[in-house]
DNA sequence: CAAAAATTCAAACAATCGTTTGATTTAAAC
DNA sequence: GTTTAAATCAAACGATTGTTTGAATTTTTG
C-alpha cells in the first residue's frame, strides 16, 4: 500500500462517514486525497472495491486481536466460562479503541463502517459476513457458554442488541457532546468503553434472567 | 394531506430507508408513487422539506403519546420515581411499535429515520432537536430520578446507550433474520421490545452501580 | 356553464455522478 | 543510458442527479 493509496484510503473514511457509500463522492473523495481522479479506479477497480478495501484494512487486524485475546482468556479460565464482562470487553474495546487516534482517522472509520452497515448495497451483506462470520460464532458461542446457555432466542436477542449498542455508540458518538452540554470529555473512550462494558454485560444479565412467554430452547 | 402527498410519503420512507437521505432519488421515488417528477417540489417544496415533513408525520403522534404516557406515570407514582423499567417501556414501545403494521410501512420509517440521524446533511441536527428536545428534557429528568440520581456524565451516557441501543434495534431488526438463522420470529415485536426493555434497564442499573473513576456531581 | 384555482404533465435545465481513455510523466529494470 | 513498466494526468464518456418551466388538465368556485 503505497502513499497515494493511503491518501485515498484516509480521504474515503471521512467522505463514506460524512454521507455513506451512496451518498459520498469519488470526486469529492479524490479532491480531498489530493490526487487524480482516476486513481480510484486505477488503483482500487472501483468505488465499491475501494469501500471493501478500507473496511477489510482496518477491521481484519482487529478481529485477529479480539479471537486472539478470547483464545487467551478461555485458555486461563481452563473449561470454566469466561466472565461475561471480560468477553463483552474483548468485543468492544478493540473496536472503540479507534475513536481515540491522533489524526481522527479512527472516528472517521467507525462512522463509515457503522453507516455502511445500514446500506442496502448488495455488496455490503456479503462484505461483512465475510469479515465477522468466525468472530460472530467463536462470542455466541462463549456469550451462551458465560450466560449459563440460556435459550437460543435469547442469545441471538442478547447478541442482537450488544451490537446494535456498540453500533450506536460508534454512529453517535459525537451526540454525546450535544446531549452532555459540554461538560462530557468526548475524548475519554476508556471511560465511555467502562461504562458501555457495565452497561451491555448488566443488560445480558437482566435479559437471560427475565421470564420470557415464548421461550423455548 | 390528498392522496398524491400521502403516495409521496410512503414511497419516499421505502427509498429513503433503503439508500438514506443522499442516496434516495427523487425520481425513483415519484416512479414508486406512480405521479409526475414534479409532484414532490409542488407538493413539498424540496427533496430536504419531504424528509422533514415525513419524519414530522410519524414522529409527532410517537412523541405526544410518550408525554402523555410519563404524565400518567408520574402521576400515579405521586412524588416517587417511576420504576425504570417502566420509563424505558414508555421511550421504546411506542417508537418500535412502528415496525409491525399492515403494509410495512413502519419498519421503512424506522429504517428511514435511523439512517437519516446518521446523515451530516446540516438540516438534520435542527431536525431532531426540533423534534426531540422536550422529550429529552423530560425524559433524562426522569430517568436521572429513578436512578437515584446519578451524577450528570451517568446519566448522559444512559440515555446515550438507551438510544443507541433503540437507534440499533430500529435500523438493524431485519439483521435478527440472519443472526437467528430463521429461527427467530422476527414479526414478533411485543417479544422484541419485551427483551429490549429488559436489556436497557439492567444496563442502566449496572452502569450506575459500577464504580466510576472520573466521576463528580 | 364559465371563470378561477389547483394540480398534473412532458420536457428541459445545469450540475454532478462513476468510469474510461489515451497521452504524458515518473520509476524500475537491465 | 536505454527500455519497460507503473503511475499520474486532463479530458471526455453516457447516465443520473434535484429542480424549474410552461402548457395541458382537472377540480373548485361563483
Amino acid at each position: 500500500m503505497n502513499s497515494t493509496q493511503k491518501k485515498i484510503i484516509e480521504a474515503a473514511e471521512i467522505e463514506f462517514a460524512d454521507h455513506g457509500f451512496g451518498g459520498a463522492s469519488i470526486r469529492e473523495i479524490t479532491r480531498r486525497a489530493d490526487v487524480n481522479i482516476a486513481a480510484i479506479n486505477y488503483h482500487f477497480g472501483s468505488k465499491e472495491d475501494l469501500f471493501k478495501e478500507m473496511v477489510r484494512y482496518r477491521i481484519d487486524p482487529i478481529n485477529e486481536e479480539r479471537l486472539a485475546l478470547l483464545d487467551q482468556a478461555e485458555e486461563s479460565n481452563k473449561a470454566k466460562p469466561v466472565p461475561l464482562e471480560e468477553i463483552v470487553d474483548i468485543i468492544v474495546r478493540p473496536l472503540l479503541n479507534k475513536l481515540i487516534s491522533e489524526d481522527q482517522a479512527g472516528v472517521h472509520f467507525l462512522r463509515a463502517m457503522g453507516k455502511g452497515m445500514g446500506e442496502e448495497q448488495s455488496f455490503m451483506k456479503d462484505l461483512f459476513e465475510d469479515c465477522m462470520q468466525e468472530v460472530l460464532r467463536r462470542f455466541i458461542q462463549a456469550l451462551s457458554f458465560s450466560l449459563g446457555k440460556p435459550s437460543f432466542a435469547k442469545v441471538v436477542y442478547g447478541m442482537h442488541f450488544l451490537a446494535c449498542a456498540m453500533l450506536g455508540a460508534m454512529l453517535q458518538h459525537t451526540r454525546l457532546e450535544y446531549m452532555g452540554q459540554g461538560k462530557i470529555d468526548t475524548g475519554n473512550v476508556e471511560e465511555l468503553v467502562d461504562q458501555l462494558v457495565a452497561f451491555i454485560s448488566g443488560g445480558l444479565k437482566a435479559m437471560v434472567n427475565m421470564p420470557s412467554k415464548t421461550d423455548t430452547r
